[in-house]
DNA sequence: AGCACGCCGACT
DNA sequence: GTCGGCGTGCTC
């Protein structure tokens, strides 16, 4: 075979689905591009950005098979080198391609090949002519006269300029007659120094305590996690903004990333209220461009502040001194589908490669961070008191059994729902199910109204007489005859919020009630209003969806109620008890203030069971330490690593064989530690027209389960399966459906 | 993932 | 006779 000398031979990663990169030759045109500078190349017959990831190689590739760079297009890499080896690891830790890792790390401006570059600003200044110019010369000109007037006090951007309403056609023509020149500077680059805001709170002793605890953990450069476990209204935030001040004051910067609806205006302005320093935010609604300059401002140190959702852990930052995770346990910091990475494992991954700390603060910690915490390699420290003199919320049980319901309301529950109203207090209903009622079905022959496209039945929606479909959308009118014999007699099944709605109206014909889920908040500025109304006291009962568990606070809330919690209970999923404890501390925190004690009750049909004794006699410190033992006794992560195959196609049988062929190519390499289980169907086994299988990958060792993968995952990559089935891995899975 | 190549059915 | 369906193979 022939090869390479090597000398002008470099290893690129294109954003392609496959685990391996492809060798370029280097022209001698071209300058040698360092590694992480992006290339264009030539691939199949089209043309793609990649990156460089070694350069001077020695190719196993036939000479004649090499292809030619066609353009470097960076002079520098692309990421600091660091941040480099960080991607590099995300990329072998969840076995997905590098050249799509740096893809999706990368702002989407530098996708398309353009340059890393700041937005250059007009700066119109005056020459020395102009600056001679008297101002009466120019009284035939009222509009060159006023430009004049206002650029003798300093020079001025075009966006100055255009705040005083000035006429582009007066400067153009002063510009011409050489009185004012221009000149172009980069935007956003300017060095900043810190400067204090508003005035920092009192805090409490558990907040002083914490406070300085990781103040001098930070003296140094050492990488230290501290999770800071702070129930809901204890004041994580202050502690984060008084640390961050120490990080601040030595020029360092600060990344906060937040769980995807924290990102609120509120949130943003408490952070820049505090500090006068560039605070960058790294949402949603930014242009391409925008994002871009954001990037360019944290990774070169013009921003102090950076905050964002998951994908700001890719963020290059020239000097972090301090990580801050809010809400660390929330699921949105694991992406769901492609690359999927949790932001908040990288985080760590990431503070040990730059040495930096990090606080993972949370009322309700994930069990993985409970027990690194336990374990001791993350510094535990508590909030467990409220701000001011709040008291805890009274807890009850309510058990079903044999109870007379109402669209399911207990009785029990109507008269506790009355007392709190006549005083004046209003009372939340947690309903996490939205629509009429979840399920329709004949009376003569028991027939459901099952989705054409997916396994799951319909959702009554009576509001525009619509059967409707959770999973992919379908939707059709509530037919008047039964599907399968015939009859009318047509029933529906379950309650959801829009018919809990109608029966609190109904049974509280006195009182105003608000429905806050996805279907009465879906235009804009809906759920604003609702909330709005609330806070004013036009709604004394508010029901809503898992919507309602996060962010919001109702102060004159005293009744908080679960409706129905028994899904969790017994779900093939081992995470659901956690989720539900997770749900119900988020819930039950917002209702109450200082002078009101809250009540929150749980209606369950087995209120004997262990989760929901734990958690309702002992809270949610207690429950996590319980649900840890029993996961170390079922060898269930953070016990043991897990991985997930998931496969799907339009042909059942397709969908099955494609995981059975992965299951049997894993097999051949009889790894004694990683279990194989599967496949089985999905738990919801079809959607969207697709069947759906699972193949589970157990380990008690990390590292026998990545062995494997890395040995057989090329194999799998090329199984003749794969023309017929969709298929994905997932490292740490969080969800199983 | 794309994209081209290739081999079979219903159309002007 | 060809347009185009998507199975198959390949990408340095």
């Amino acid at each position: 075979m022939s090869e390479n000398d090597g000398k002008n031979c470099v290893r690129v990663a294109v954003p392609v689905p496959m685990r391996r990169q492809f060798d370029y030759c280097l022209p001698p045109t071209l300058p040698s591009p360092q590694i992480g500078a992006r290339v264009r190349v030539p691939f199949g017959s089209r043309e793609l950005i990649g990156y460089v990831t070694a350069v001077d190689i020695t190719t196993d590739t036939p000479i004649n098979k090499l292809k030619t760079i066609c353009a470097v297009t960076d002079p520098e890499p692309l990421w600091p080198e660091k941040q480099w080896e960080l991607l590099q690891w995300a990329a072998q830790y969840y076995h997905h391609s590098l050249g799509e890792v740096l893809t999706h790390a990368a702002p989407i401006a530098l996708k398309q090949g353009e340059p890393p570059s700041y937005q250059l600003v007009q700066i119109y200044a005056l020459s020395d002519a102009g600056r001679a110019l008297e101002l009466q010369n120019l009284a035939r000109a009222p509009q060159q006269q006023r430009i004049v007037a206002l650029l003798k006090k300093g020079p001025m951007t075009q966006a100055e300029l255009r705040d005083e309403d000035y006429r582009p056609s007066a400067l153009k023509t002063l510009c011409e007659k050489g009185f004012v020149h221009v000149s172009e500077e980069q935007k956003g680059c300017d060095a900043w120094s810190f400067s204090l805001g508003e005035e920092p709170h009192a805090l409490n002793p558990q907040q002083a305590v914490a406070v300085a605890a990781i103040k001098t953990g930070l003296q140094d450069a050492e990488t230290r996690v501290w999770l800071l476990e702070g129930v809901t209204g204890s004041g994580k935030t202050e502690v984060y903004l008084q640390v961050m001040a120490q990080v601040l004051e030595r020029g360092q910067q600060v990344l906060v990333m937040v769980p995807e609806i924290g990102l609120t205006p509120q949130t943003v302005a408490r952070f820049r209220a505090r500090f006068e320093v560039p605070v960058v935010v790294l949402h949603s609604g930014l242009s391409d461009q925008e994002r871009l300059q954001a990037w360019l401002q944290a990774r070169d140190g013009h921003a102090a502040i950076i905050i964002g959702t998951r994908s700001a852990i890719f963020t290059p930052i020239k000097n972090l001194g301090l990580l801050i995770i809010d809400e660390e346990h929330d699921a949105s910091f694991k992406q769901q589908d492609g690359f999927r990475y949790n932001a908040r494992d990288l985080a760590i991954k990431r503070a040990h490669l730059e040495g930096f700390g990090v606080i993972l603060g949370s009322a309700t910690p994930s069990l993985e961070t409970l027990s690194n915490a336990l374990q001791g390699r993350y510094h535990h420290l508590e909030l467990k008191h409220r701000a001011g003199n709040a008291q805890n919320a009274r807890h009850h049980v309510l058990d079903l059994k044999q109870q007379r319901m109402q669209h399911g309301l207990s009785e029990q529950l109507v008269n506790t729902m009355k007392l709190h109203l006549e005083r004046g207090n209003q009372v939340l209903l947690f309903l996490n199910r939205r629509g009429f009622a979840p399920a329709m079905l004949c009376h003569e022959c028991g027939w459901v109204a099952d989705c054409q496209r997916c396994q799951a039945s319909m959702t009554v929606h009576q509001h525009n007489h619509t059967l409707q479909c959770h999973h992919c959308g379908a939707q059709q009118r509530i037919p008047r005859q039964c599907g399968g014999c015939g009859s009318t007699h047509l029933i529906s099944r379950g309650v959801g919020t829009e018919q809990l709605e109608q029966t609190i109206q109904s049974l509280f014909p006195d009182y105003s009630a608000v429905r806050i889920d996805r279907d009465s908040t879906r235009r804009k500025g809906q759920l604003e209003a609702h909330l709005n109304a609330v806070s004013d006291g036009k709604h004394q009962i508010l029901i809503g969806t898992q919507m309602l568990a996060k962010g919001h606070h109702f102060p004159d809330v005293t009744l908080v109620a679960l409706l129905d919690v028994d899904g969790a209970l017994y779900s093939a999923d081992f995470r659901a008890p956690e989720r539900l404890a997770q749900l119900y501390v988020q819930v039950a925190g917002r209702a109450g203030r200082a002078s009101k004690v809250g009540t929150v009750v749980l209606q369950t049909h087995h209120p004997e069971h262990p989760l929901i004794q734990e958690l309702v006699n002992n809270g949610y410190g207690d429950f996590a330490r319980t649900a840890l033992a029993e996961r170390a006794q079922a060898l269930l992560p953070p016990h043991a690593a897990m991985a997930l195959f998931r496969s799907e196609a339009l042909e059942q049988h397709a969908a099955e064989a494609m995981l059975n062929a992965i299951a049997e190519t894993l097999n051949e390499a009889g790894v004694p530690d990683v279990a194989v289980i599967g496949p089985l169907p999905a738990p919801l086994a079809r959607k969207a027209g697709r069947y759906r299988y699972q193949l589970i990958l157990h380990a008690s060792q990390r590292a026998s389960l990545h062995k494997l993968l890395l040995s057989k995952l090329s194999s799998i990559e090329t199984l003749p399966e794969t023309r017929k089935a969709r298929w994905n891995l997932d490292i740490d899975p969080q969800d199983f459906t």
